[in-house]
RNA sequence: GGCCCGUUCGUCUAGGGGUUAGGACGCCGGGUUUUCAUCCCGGUAACAGGGGUUCGAAUCCCCUACGGGCUGCCA
């Protein structure tokens, strides 16, 4: 370690093989959060050394959420596959130290090996110390056939050689102290036969030119640490290994294992910060935050809270808030399980502080795909008004407020069932009625004159304002039922009422 | 199987030697002289087990169990 002091540099660097699910977007946020913290470089770098799982438009699709999201990048994209020539010239010193060498070997020959081992009882055998003394490499033949094979253009893969003997350690920010003896780790490929570098060297020569001062990535790179801090080594580097983070997975929400792409149809959540749609195949389609109604800033916040939390009994936070808080000491240790229950919560609070503007900016493209045509409604507003504190998500918009703007909708059967009793008809026939003749119609004066038409005949508001909702919105719940009068007019309020009688009889008792 | 990491209410978590073990989601119950999907109030519910260390362990150590990750010419 030195102790001079670096400046903070942080990536994100995501492979573009398809939409980035939610682990990715948390990843990227912790990087974000802790470089804003710190007044640092936030980049952005493609890892894209695997062509075949190379997946048209997700490249855009990661910058598009990340943008979605808020969270914004100071440098890149950097792309790994315009850096072929930067990996191939530092593999050739490791090769050079003896820390890596050529492996001949064929798919056939590893499959062969590993064969050979399990029936020896080595249940999952590596390429490694123990091993790689029986396969075709330059460890193995002489300088000469290598030499030979190199020449003639024989497919070769670059392999790392981990030593027999030896420890390597790390100090994680949020794991501490974690170890890994050497001959315990396999000989990691470092470069394919296509010429590309794995991750592993990819990586670690990125980290290195870039001068990335801290790695936060996720915990399913703990294991592979110490054959990058060996590559560190390798390449004399060992003063600038960046300071590792590695954070808890999420996990599914019920059963085992990670969050995974397909768990979102699976469990019926998104996985994904915005929907990857029109793709060849249906299943290959996935719906996002974005199309259940969510705000980016509900998600955001959401996300932060697994696997961190301010220690504080504050859980709402905007970004400037969690930029504020974060810090990588209080990042959990443990996996935690998505639960989207809260994730509805956090966006029910982040809808209710929205300004009205902004919630209908929201709302509208729900509203729209529900077929309701708002264009020229001035009352838009308004309705949205009462619709705001009541809903979860956007998606719950149209069916809050769909009966503004028709007067079709189902009616709820259990409320006529438990309401309509045959001595309240002709009360809801006179108070409907009386109504009519209001000279005001608004919503304090409809209050006032319900309320008095009720207490002179001895009714409770329970009797009959279910009755009176059912007719004008079919539903049994709803925002208060005066403002609803009052929004809808009386050209649409007396016509609901009128047919209503029948249209509950119909229902049957 | 091996290695690494982890384990506080059902879930997300606070707490890091002495606490009535706190909050949030969910759930349940009340209230808002109407509904409830909002809001308010209240309630239910946890330190995985066993050994140590200590006057005292949820907190420190060890073991076990359980969970997760890795174990690919994927990242």
């Amino acid at each position: 370690m030195n102790s001079m002091k670096k400046a903070v540099r942080l990536r994100f660097a995501p492979s573009p093989t398809g939409p980035l699910h939610i682990g990715g977007v948390r990843t990227a946020l912790f990087n974000f959060l802790f470089v804003k913290k710190h007044q640092g470089t936030l980049l952005l770098r493609i890892e894209d050394t695997d062509r075949s799982r190379y997946q048209e438009g997700a490249e855009a699709y990661i910058r598009e959420s990340l943008e979605w999201c808020g969270i914004q990048f100071d440098e890149g994209p950097y792309r790994q596959s315009d850096r072929q020539e930067i990996y191939r010239q530092h593999v050739g010193k490791l090769l050079d130290a003896e820390y890596a060498y050529y492996a001949f070997d064929t798919v056939e020959d590893l499959d062969r090996m590993r064969e050979e081992e399990k029936e020896k009882g080595n249940h999952v055998p590596k390429y490694d110390a123990k091993t790689r003394m029986q396969m075709k490499n330059s460890l193995t033949l002489s300088p000469e056939e290598v030499e030979r094979r190199l020449a003639s253009g024989d497919p070769y893969t670059i392999r790392l050689r981990m030593p027999e003997e030896g420890e390597i350690s790390f100090d994680d920010a949020v794991r501490g102290e974690v170890s890994f003896a050497t001959r315990e780790l396999d000989d990691k490929i470092i470069m394919k036969s296509d010429g590309w570098p794995t991750y592993h060297l990819a990586n670690v020569i990125d980290d290195y030119t870039m001068e990335i001062s801290h790695v936060i990535r996720g915990e399913e790179w703990l294991s592979s640490t110490a054959h990058h801090i060996y590559m560190y080594r390798g390449f004399g580097w060992e003063d600038h290994i960046p300071q590792f983070a590695h954070i808890p997975l999420i996990l599914k929400p019920s059963g085992k294992g990670k969050l995974s792409k397909r768990d979102g149809q699976k469990f019926g959540f998104p996985v994904f910060p915005m929907a990857w749609k029109n793709r060849e195949k249906a299943e290959d389609n996935f719906e996002g935050f974005d199309s259940f109604g969510f705000s980016p800033a509900a998600v955001i916040n959401f996300l932060a809270f697994l696997g961190w939390n301010p220690g504080t009994e504050q859980e709402i936070f905007s970004m400037e808030q969690l930029i504020e808080a974060f810090s990588l000491k209080q990042v959990a240790k443990s996996g935690a399980k998505f639960d989207f229950d809260k994730a509805r919560w956090f966006n029910q609070q982040h809808l209710q502080d929205q300004a009205p503007e902004q919630f209908l900016q929201g709302a509208l493209p729900f509203l729209k795909q529900a077929g309701i045509e708002t264009d020229g409604h001035a009352r838009l507003s308004e309705i949205l008004g009462l619709v705001q504190p009541r809903v979860h998500t956007y998606q719950e918009v149209p069916t809050a407020c769909h009966f503004f703007y028709s007067d079709r909708f189902e009616l709820d059967v259990k409320t006529i069932r438990k309401r309509w009793k045959p001595e309240i008809k002709p009360h809801f026939e006179a108070l409907t009625k009386q109504l009519s003749e209001l000279p005001d119609f608004e919503s304090s004066s409809i209050k006032v004159f319900v309320s008095a038409y009720l207490a002179e005949h001895g009714l409770s508001f329970g009797q009959m304002l279910p009755l009176l909702r059912v007719a004008l919105t079919g539903a049994a719940a709803g925002p208060d039922l005066f403002k609803i009068m009052e929004l809808l007019g009386r050209e649409e309020v007396f016509p609901r009422f009128a047919r209503a009688p029948g249209q509950f009889e119909a229902q049957g008792t």
